[in-house]
DNA sequence: ATCGCAGGTATCGAAAGTATACCAGCCTCG
DNA sequence: CGAGGCTGGTATACTTTCGATACCTGCGAT
């Protein structure tokens, strides 16, 4: 019998699970970093400062909007503006993604090394 | 012309990128959450733990083992036993996460309320 | 002998991400 | 005038990743 497993781990897990599946993936993270550094920028401007693909900015900028982290406001002037900053919500989101910003920026050089050493290892294994 | 573009945004956007492109995932996160919980736990205990495919927890771990924030433990016993703990690296990368961790169990209600009035006001709008 | 658990790997379809092209409206530059 | 560029997007196609499931080896218990 194919196992069923409706089983979604420690009640804790699966909301944490919940929230990071919906505001934890890396562009939203550095969208949220952006808006909270420059405090309100433009669809292109993001584009641009992110370097990500318009579909994904779109998409992602929607999604925190949805989540109230972000607030959009659409300027009909000519040629149209929109400009997109952190609501209340986002900032307190702000707190907790600086320090993991902060880490991230400190321990890439500590990653790299610990891959390197690890990648090292496997080499020797593999050629022994 | 189709833009060639290889322009990749802010450098410290790509350096935080590359760095959450690797253990800014959540099941990294959630990995990195419950052995710090419980400093040392065996393959299938954290598969049950977190709910996760074994696939997922294998490719996982190995990512986590190799950027050096996870160690592996094998016990060449009958049965065979692994275990799996944080490293230092580990251990530094669970401050940033645990506030993390705590802002997601704290606002998933804001956020589902925020999302529950959007989806309600793009209702509003579809049916005017 | 068959089932179960241990810790995985293999396979395959679905989902998510990326690159690229295209759109409408207006502006400028030649 | 008309070619192109800027605005903020969609639409389409392709690729990478994810997730569910099945399978494997080796042992021990039923």
């Amino acid at each position: 019998m194919p196992e069923k497993s409706a089983y979604q781990g420690c009640p804790q897990c699966s909301r944490i699970n919940e929230v990071l599946g919906r505001v934890g993936d890396r562009w939203s993270v550095l969208i949220v970093l952006s808006l909270a550094q420059y405090k309100v920028l433009r669809f292109n401007e993001l584009k641009r400062h992110l370097g990500i693909s318009q579909r994904m900015l779109s998409l992602k900028l929607r999604e925190l909007e949805r989540d109230g982290l972000v607030n959009r406001t659409y300027h009909p002037t000519i040629p149209p503006k929109v400009e997109y900053a952190l609501t209340d919500l986002g900032y307190s989101f702000y707190e907790p993604v600086k320090t993991l910003g902060t880490w991230a920026l400190d321990n890439l050089p500590n990653i790299d090394e610990a891959r390197a050493e690890f990648d090292m290892q496997a080499d020797e294994k593999k050629s022994a």
